[in-house]
DNA sequence: CAGTAAATAAGAATGTTTCTTAACTAGGAA
DNA sequence: TTCCTAGTTAAGAAACATTCTTATTTACTG
């Protein structure tokens, strides 16, 4: 989630087997500016278009792809519509509202471990399990206002 | 999750003070009949015409929208492509299989119970929690055979 | 720096969903 | 029952989202 020069984006993607394209870094640069927003392509497309005025929109789709598949970016669901992708390819679970479409992130190492700790006690069979997250659906009370977590004091 | 008659049906739909036309009835029939397969509106199209020859794919989408909205439907979250639905409104989870694209239902009362604690002892401010669910990601084995999940003795 | 395999731009094609409008129908009133 | 009306539907156009095709360009190899 941290800044990275070209240079590291360009090592990354040398370390995955995939070209250091132009674009390819311009794509990922995008994506980590954008991130928490959890982008559309369209999304990408815009943010790194003033700059690139050449690329196209093809490019971005397959790109975001290839960076799906490489682990490099993680698709999020979602209840429909577009595609949409996060920079942040740790554990994490969302919150979806319903009403403002929006998707927030939220980690918790307490709810990580309870369901690492959970799903060790059981067997998914003929299945292997690449990860868990949880999603939360519901309503933004203040739909200007953020959404946050936080602990209770029992 | 049971079977219901279509007079029940139509009961189901004056509760939720919609008219109980014939096209809303057969819908209904039909996600129900497809349950466990998260059908898109193609599916549900598709199943229902040969009986319904003059049904039209506009009147499913919308009548599939209006019973996610009345709360009789879900609409179960997906990496993309189109929307799909659940006629199972309970509380469960869901194991996604990048390979072949299936969404398998799981429910365990006990995770559900676990999760209900932990969200008890924590406050998302400014969103009004209306459900939560997990997602399992990953690849299905044998993709011929089923994916079922076990408890493993300690 | 030349050769080659891979990647890109552009736009066509495909797939998915919503919108528009005129015709139809369920359910309430007479 | 029959009429009335608001709500619903069929059909297809339109909008939106994604993938595919092909000629051209580019990154990497030696």
């Amino acid at each position: 989630m941290q800044h990275l020069t070209r240079d590291e984006i360009r090592q990354s993607l040398t370390a995955c087997g995939l070209k250091a394209t132009h674009q390819r870094i311009v794509v990922l640069e995008a994506v980590a500016e954008l991130h928490g927003s959890h982008p559309t392509a369209e999304d990408v497309f815009q943010r790194l278009r003033p700059a690139n005025p050449t690329i196209s929109l093809g490019t971005v789709y397959k790109t975001l792809d290839t960076f799906t598949e490489t682990g490099m970016l993680r698709r999020v669901v979602s209840e429909g519509g577009s595609k949409r992708y996060d920079s942040n390819t740790m554990t994490h679970s969302h919150i979806y509202c319903s009403k403002t479409k929006e998707i927030v992130d939220f980690e918790d190492k307490e709810l990580e471990q309870l369901l690492i700790k959970f799903f060790s006690e059981r067997q998914v069979e003929n299945f292997e399990i690449k990860g868990f997250s949880i999603q939360l659906t519901g309503c933004k009370v203040e739909p200007d206002k953020k959404i946050s977590i936080t602990r209770v004091s029992k």
